[in-house]
DNA sequence: GGGTCTTGCGCG
DNA sequence: AAAGCGCGCAAGACCC
């Protein structure tokens, strides 16, 4: 069963339907009060709730303490179907665009009334903002996919990260401000009153300032600091770390550490705990394919890059543990099952790269994972690139699937991954180069430049499949253990094992000291699942490792 | 004074 | 090990 939700001047709008999308009974009406209740009383029926966005629906609901099974993200599988090359041909990719093609959350828009049938705003626009007409056009396109199973686990998948992205941010990720604000002390010093700097960047800047012999340097500005290394002599491009680190002076040492603990003041410091934690939690907006590859994105607190120096804030509750997982190796396992290379499948029975050594096409470990990130990021030059040969002779397979990749991104078309996420087409300037480098008696640099913005836009597709189809793992890894999660014991949401956060490749999930065990299992259960979802029986293995721990600094 | 671009760096 | 992919954020630079 479907129930489409929707609202409108006299409530909230919901209407059953069968399987097969047939209405089952006429509409009725619920007061936005009633809600949460009334969702809970149907949801012992297991149905499918769909909705305009995620975002709009869930968190109220979960703040009523009512978890869902499952749900269709008609925004987001919108978006998805608009793109695909596999619904290319479908009503939905040819009708104009519309409503159901904004990227943000519906939620950011002011709350219309008479939603039901509404038209925006925008006078051009023609496309219904209606769900249910909305619904039945996306199962039609669907259905008419050359392939229905791929797209169709796609929208699931990225439906049930919807749910999951509400349920992080409600749950929150357990945070001790205490802690984190006596790692902040132990590597900065006192919390500094205004706009003073902390007493360790003070004491930096002033050995710094001795070397360099001036006083009237910023460094946090890169153009003055630029300036007054090179009136040191130093030869230097930029002042990025990376650069400074290959420099031999005295003026190094202290500059690198002074811009890695003033980034951890601007970044993570006493003024980003203010802004982001409150009752012991971290509660960012995770915002499920934020990125064009289908990864998700965060916005509040720059969830997705909290740097290991705190980490070890991120204390689960007493009586709780946290269990800590990631996919090993898992953008090169996915290659290697979306190119069915059984070479590479045979280097991944154990460690990866140990396989790909012990295949003899590099010599060691380091190499190997060094040889995989160029091939997938599309290295041209230094040891990466230097390495490409030898693995393209021992994995031809795997390594023809990401060249071919980006020769279709290097003349402007559309890949797409295992489940049907279609990548974008280069914008309106990219073509405009492309077409002016390739005109009779184009200069030289003219065609240069088109040459590498081509290269750019084929390392873009060339990973896009790779990344892409890695986070549909990931969706299917979570979808499957946020089930698993939920039936091993009875309670509220938060009673029972949880996930609380997730980082592409990474969950952790927070869960009473009792079931850590049989977490770990079914984070491992779930991970075979996955594999067997998305590429059938393959012999292809997505070993996760798994830490029980009380604190996240502890695990790896 | 405000808006946008650039630089640099954190994460995967 | 090298500077190849995807992001978000803060501060300074730059422009009006």
């Amino acid at each position: 069963m479907y129930v489409v939700l929707s609202r409108s001047s006299r409530g909230i709008v919901a209407l059953r339907l069968a399987d097969d999308a047939s209405e089952i009974a006429p509409a009725e009406t619920v007061s936005e009060a009633d809600l949460p209740a009334w969702v809970a009383r149907l949801e012992r029926e297991r149905p499918r709730w769909v909705w305009d966005d995620t975002t709009r629906w869930y968190p109220q609901l979960l703040a009523a303490g009512v978890r869902v099974e499952r749900c269709v993200d008609l925004r987001l599988s919108h978006a998805l179907l608009r793109g695909s090359t596999l619904t290319a041909t479908s009503t939905l990719a040819l009708s104009p665009v519309g409503h159901w093609d904004r990227a943000t959350p519906l939620a950011d828009k002011p709350e219309t009334h008479g939603a039901l049938f509404d038209l925006d705003d925008d006078p051009a626009e023609t496309a219904p903002t209606d769900p249910l007409a909305e619904f039945l056009l996306q199962r039609d396109a669907t259905a008419t996919a050359a392939e229905p199973g791929r797209i169709g686990l796609l929208l699931a998948a990225e439906s049930a990260g919807a749910l999951i992205a509400c349920e992080m941010k409600s749950a929150g990720l357990p945070w001790h401000a205490d802690v984190h604000e006596r790692l902040l002390a132990d590597l900065l010093g006192d919390r500094p009153r205004g706009l003073e700097r902390p007493a360790k960047l003070e004491e930096l800047l002033d050995r710094m300032r001795a070397i360099l012999g001036t006083h009237d340097v910023n460094p946090d500005s890169p153009a003055e600091l630029l300036k007054a290394l090179r009136r040191t002599g130093l030869q230097v491009a930029s002042t990025r770390s990376w650069e400074l680190k290959e420099i031999d002076h005295p003026v190094i040492a202290p500059l690198l550490e002074y811009k890695k603990l003033s980034r951890l003041q601007t970044a993570n410091g006493w003024n980003w705990l203010d802004t982001w934690i409150a009752d012991g939690r971290f509660r960012p907006d995770y915002v499920p394919g934020g990125a064009a590859t289908g990864r998700w994105g965060a916005s509040g607190g720059g969830a997705l890059q909290l740097p290991k120096q705190i980490r070890g804030a991120v204390i689960a509750d007493p009586g709780w543990k946290l269990v800590v997982a990631d996919a090993a190796q898992l953008e090169p396992r996915i290659l290697t099952a979306l190119s069915a290379d059984r070479a590479m499948a045979e280097a991944g029975r154990g460690d990866l790269y140990e396989g790909i050594v012990a295949s003899g096409a590099v010599k060691t470990r380091a190499e190997a994972k060094v040889a995989m990130l160029g091939a997938m990021y599309g290295a041209t030059a230094g040891d990466g690139g230097r390495l490409m040969p030898a693995l393209t002779r021992a994995f031809p397979r795997a390594i023809a699937v990401v060249e071919a990749a980006a020769r279709v991104g290097e003349r402007g078309d559309i890949v797409t991954t295992r489940l049907g996420r279609s990548s974008p087409l280069p914008g309106e300037a990219w073509r405009e180069l492309q077409e002016s480098a390739s005109v009779q008696g184009a200069s030289d640099a003219l065609q240069r430049a088109a040459r590498g913005q081509s290269r750019g836009w084929g390392r873009f597709t060339r990973n896009f499949i790779v990344q892409g189809t890695a986070a549909e793992w990931a969706l299917c890894w979570m979808a499957g253990l946020r089930g698993r999660l939920w039936d091993l014991r009875g309670g509220r949401f938060t009673d029972r094992p949880h996930l609380v956060f997730f980082l592409h490749d990474e969950v952790i999930v927070h869960t009473p000291p009792e079931l850590a065990d049989e977490v770990v299992a079914q984070l491992e259960a779930a991970a075979s699942d996955a594999g067997r979802l998305i590429f059938g029986e393959m012999p292809v293995r997505f070993p996760i490792t798994t830490a029980v721990v009380d604190n996240y600094s502890q695990a790896k």
